[in-house]
RNA sequence: GGGCGCGUAGCUCAGUCGGUCAGAGCGCCUCCCUUACAAGGAGGAGGUCGGCGGUUCGAUCCCGUCCGCGCCCACCA
């Protein structure tokens, strides 16, 4: 006899907190290191950015994660699902300015009673030290990641807490640290000194793969070049303001209108700077005069000019985005410079302008036009491009050989869906250099680099002084290089550090290696890596996808998981990506209190791989109805009369319909069982959720009658023995889904945690002897008579004075000994009246039915 | 401009290796307090499967083309 403890009052409820902390005291969720790789099953999971709040697409992704997970832990694999914290970088600098009202400024002196202003005054922040900075840093981000945790603890995530990493922690430096070191001792990281994509707000470098273009007003001006004859040659340009930093005027080859051109000099407007007219094949005749304006630099178009054509450079706008105080040397009437000295770039357009308009060499009135821009896509000002020394990681974007591995890796990668691969594939062909990894900030992992000074106190670039690395972390802003006092830096004949840190994908490139121990637990890297599964949603393919590819390729020659699962966005209704800019964010907090995590989950998983999907509350009632029909059911069958689950054996289950419904109960577990093997979670839902109502609706209903012991004991037994049977199959199918439901249900009659459970196999449903078609015959029967009550606007008890069958004899046949159930269900009262047809003529059933009067 | 995905009931989406495939849920309408569930149940109405061609005995499903939508990439003279 087991014991069955059903609780007086079910409800949802409560659930989320009374089994999320069950979990975790009983360790339900741990990962226990088994004997070998193929016994494990390990996920990278995105860490989230700690700079602000989750929102609900976030509560979507990280539940299609936890499908899978859920469902390997039942298939008995041991589960590696750790979480981590993307806390350094600029967004967490960001979100600190912001909260408390500062600013960083790296040549004050650390305050070791500091305390924030109470009020922040935006406006005027607060200039404080680097190291002040960074202990603000983490005092948010304990704030925000204590958030977090609460939140995916509530959505039910099983994620092992015990493996919890934060991206600038000590060891996370080390890993990026060290996989810096092997990168830079392989030759793949290098300083080169070269034109960068700079954002003049936040002061720093930017790589390609965080751009974005924005359509930006601005106006085309038709401005005059000079010929050595007086006569002009025009040029139209967005950029006028960098007349003064021209270096050539450059057109298409083929171009009639410029062949005589080719090879002699021009005057620029205002400054009478000589430069060449040149021809390349980037030029372009039908844009704007046919003829371009190449500065230092404009546009990345004018970085090519000036690289392949060996072109001076002459660049004015400084690291701030100000035109340089200093008067250019090259300048041959450097007189009209003071107007722009110091000017930012904006205004210094509008008073170039006004000098050109007064010499006239403003021919036409600016014309306005919209183009695209390229941004930072956190950053708020147009991007500049100025010569930085930067620090480069090859990607493949200089190195065909590198490409074509990169490539490979990518096709070598499983997809879900598969389609996502093209993306990767075309992000990998469009690269057109290595990545820019090094930023001018401070909430990062340092490069662990110092440089000697010689004896004027200039920095050898091209002989890095680096630790060993048993030495890391480091920083080298604190600590002298290896060999020297701190009392030389900064000294001429010492040292001085690099004072750059990691791009915050250069350290979240490495999650595979921070999450599996990489050297620094041999054991745990050995079960885990490569991981199984890479979950993000589809726009990161670009940035933390690939980067992640490219370091595990580098540094340990293979991928670090096999496949890939794409997760798509939250949309609002109107088909738009939610963003807090656009104010249609939606708080997943008030969500999940509303419904419940079940019913949030259930929506989440109703979302096929790489779909977005549109949020819409309405769907969420969906989701709270099947919890609430679990929990009622699961009532129902546990609380008939003499009900024994020690009883719920297929043996006991003799009659036919019951036979027919576990039959397809098999087809079921089946059929989820594959979808999830392909990481379809929505088909496995979708399968088991319509087995479930049917089975709700019909088969309940018609067997409810015999369950109470309507037609004696034998026969009630089977329907208990087969409503047990399938509640408990049901349960394990729907657990990955909705699991704090299901372990409720599960707990009134198991001792163990339902997600430890074994997942259910097709055999737990008996030998496949019944019919499932019989199913279908009885719900055309079930839906003929309760159409008929319906129609008349009678009750359902209403009583059937006559109810015709007609069909195939075989048909007829099955139906027969459901009889009795029929009648019950039914209050079928008068006779029941078959009549054969022959199979051929017709394959359905006919009903008819007669009501009593009432 | 290139790539990818998508256009099926008012809404969100399944589906068809071409022939009972025109489906589900929501919404809507009507009805029903039936002892698991009114935070429920039953029934019903709604679509020439984006347009036009083609292949075929037959196309929503295959091919071509056009229109529309979304995402990614390129596009700053």
């Amino acid at each position: 006899m087991s014991v069955v403890n059903l609780p007086e009052h079910p409800a949802l409820e409560g659930l989320e907190a009374k089994w999320s902390a069950r979990w975790r005291d009983q360790g339900v969720h741990r990962f226990r290191r088994p004997a070998g790789r193929d016994q494990v099953f390990a996920i990278d999971t995105p860490p989230p950015t700690v700079s602000g709040s989750l929102h609900v697409g976030h509560v979507f992704s990280y539940t299609h994660t936890d499908l899978v997970a859920r469902y390997q832990r039942m298939r008995g694999k041991a589960v590696f699902y750790p979480m981590g914290w993307d806390d350094n970088g600029l967004p967490t600098e960001r979100r600190v300015q912001a909260y408390y009202g500062v600013r960083c400024d790296p040549s004050l002196p650390f305050e070791p009673d500091f305390q924030p202003p109470d009020q922040p005054d935006p406006k005027r922040p607060l200039a404080i030290s680097r190291a002040n900075f960074i202990a603000l840093c983490q005092q948010l981000t304990a704030i925000d990641e204590r958030a977090f945790e609460d939140l995916f603890t509530q959505l039910g995530l099983s994620v092992d807490w015990d493996l919890l990493y934060q991206t600038i922690s000590p060891e996370a430096i080390t890993v990026a640290q060290r996989a810096f070191l092997r990168n830079l001792a392989r030759g793949e990281a290098y300083l080169d000194f070269a034109p960068t994509l700079w954002d003049v707000t936040l002061q720093t470098a930017v790589a390609q793969a965080e751009l974005e273009d924005r359509q930006t007003a601005g106006a085309f001006h038709r401005i005059a070049f000079h010929r050595p004859d007086g006569s002009p040659v025009l040029v139209e340009t967005t950029r006028p303001e960098l007349v003064v930093s021209a270096c050539a005027l450059i057109a298409h080859p083929d171009d009639p209108r410029y062949q005589d051109l080719f090879g002699a000099t021009v005057a620029s407007p205002l400054f009478k700077v000589e430069v060449p007219v040149l021809a390349h094949r980037a030029a372009e005749m039908d844009k704007g005069a046919g003829i371009a304006m190449c500065c230092t630099f404009g546009d990345l178009t004018d970085v090519i000019w000036w690289r392949e054509l060996a072109l001076p450079t002459r660049t004015v706008i400084d690291r701030s985005g100000r035109f340089q105080t200093e008067t250019p040397d090259w300048l041959v009437d450097p007189a009209p410079y003071q107007a722009l000295a110091g000017k930012t770039v904006f205004s210094a357009r509008q008073t170039t302008v006004e000098l050109l308009r007064a010499t006239g060499e403003l021919v036409a009135e600016p014309w306005a036009v919209s183009r695209p821009v390229k941004f930072y896509e956190k950053g708020d000002k147009p991007l500049e491009i100025v010569s930085t020394r930067q620090w480069y990681l090859s990607n493949g974007g200089r190195d065909p050989d590198l490409k074509a591995q990169l490539l490979a890796r990518g096709r070598e990668l499983k997809w879900v869906p598969a389609h996502m691969a093209h993306r990767f594939e075309d992000w990998v062909n469009g690269l057109n250099g290595d990545w820019l990894v090094s930023r001018q900030r401070f909430f990062g992992v340092p490069f662990p680099v110092w440089y000697r000074l010689d004896a004027a106190g200039q920095p050898d670039f091209d002989h890095p002084v680096v630790p060993a690395e048993a030495d890391l972390p480091v920083d080298p802003m604190a600590q002298a290089a290896p060999g020297f006092e701190p009392g030389q830096r900064d000294r001429p004949g010492g040292f001085t550090a690099d004072p750059d840190v990691m791009d915050t994908w250069a350290t979240s490139s490495l999650t595979p290696h921070l999450a599996t121990g990489w050297e620094r637990d041999p054991e745990l890297f050995e079960l885990t890596f490569p991981m199984d599964l890479a979950p993000q949603a589809h726009d990161i393919i670009r940035t933390w996808l690939f980067s992640r590819v490219v370091r595990s390729h580098l540094e340990n020659g293979c991928l670090p998981w096999r496949r890939a699962a794409l997760s798509g966005f939250v949309v609002d209704p109107d088909r738009k990506k939610m963003s807090k800019s656009k104010g249609n964010v939606v708080v997943p907090t008030d969500v999940l209190e509303r419904f419940g995590s079940d019913a949030v989950r259930w929506r989440a998983a109703m979302a096929r791989p790489g779909a977005d999907s549109p949020f819409d509350q309405a769907q969420m009632k969906v989701g709270r109805r099947l919890a609430t029909k679990i929990l009622n059911l699961s009532r129902f069958i546990l609380g008939l009369p003499d009900n024994d689950p020690a009883q719920w054996s297929p043996t006991v289950v003799d009659q036919a319909v019951d036979r027919a419904m576990l039959a397809r109960l098999r087809q079921v577990v089946t059929q989820a069982t594959a979808a999830y093997e392909a990481f379809e979670y929505s088909d496995a839902l979708e399968t088991t959720e319509k087995f479930f109502w049917t089975f709700c609706d019909d088969y309940v209903e018609l067997v409810k009658e015999r369950a109470y012991g309507a037609q004696g004991d034998r026969a009630a037994a089977s329907a208990r023995a087969g409503l047990g049977l399938a509640l408990d199959i049901l349960l394990r199918l729907f657990a990955p889904t909705c699991p704090f439901v299901t372990e409720e249900v599960w707990s009134w009659w198991h001792d163990g945690s339902i997600h430890l459970s074994a997942w259910p196999q097709p055999d737990e449903a008996g030998p496949p002897d019944g019919d499932p078609g019989l199913l279908d015959q009885l719900s055309t029967v079930l839906t003929a008579v309760r159409g008929a009550k319906s129609q008349a606007k009678a009750s359902m008890r209403a009583a059937v004075a006559q109810l015709e069958l007609a069909g195939p004899e075989a048909v007829l046949e099955a139906l027969q000994p459901v009889v009795a159930d029929l009648k019950a269900v039914g209050h079928i009262v008068g006779p029941i009246r078959w009549t054969a047809r022959p199979p051929d003529t017709t394959t359905g059933l006919m009903v008819a039915v007669v009501l009593a009067e009432a």
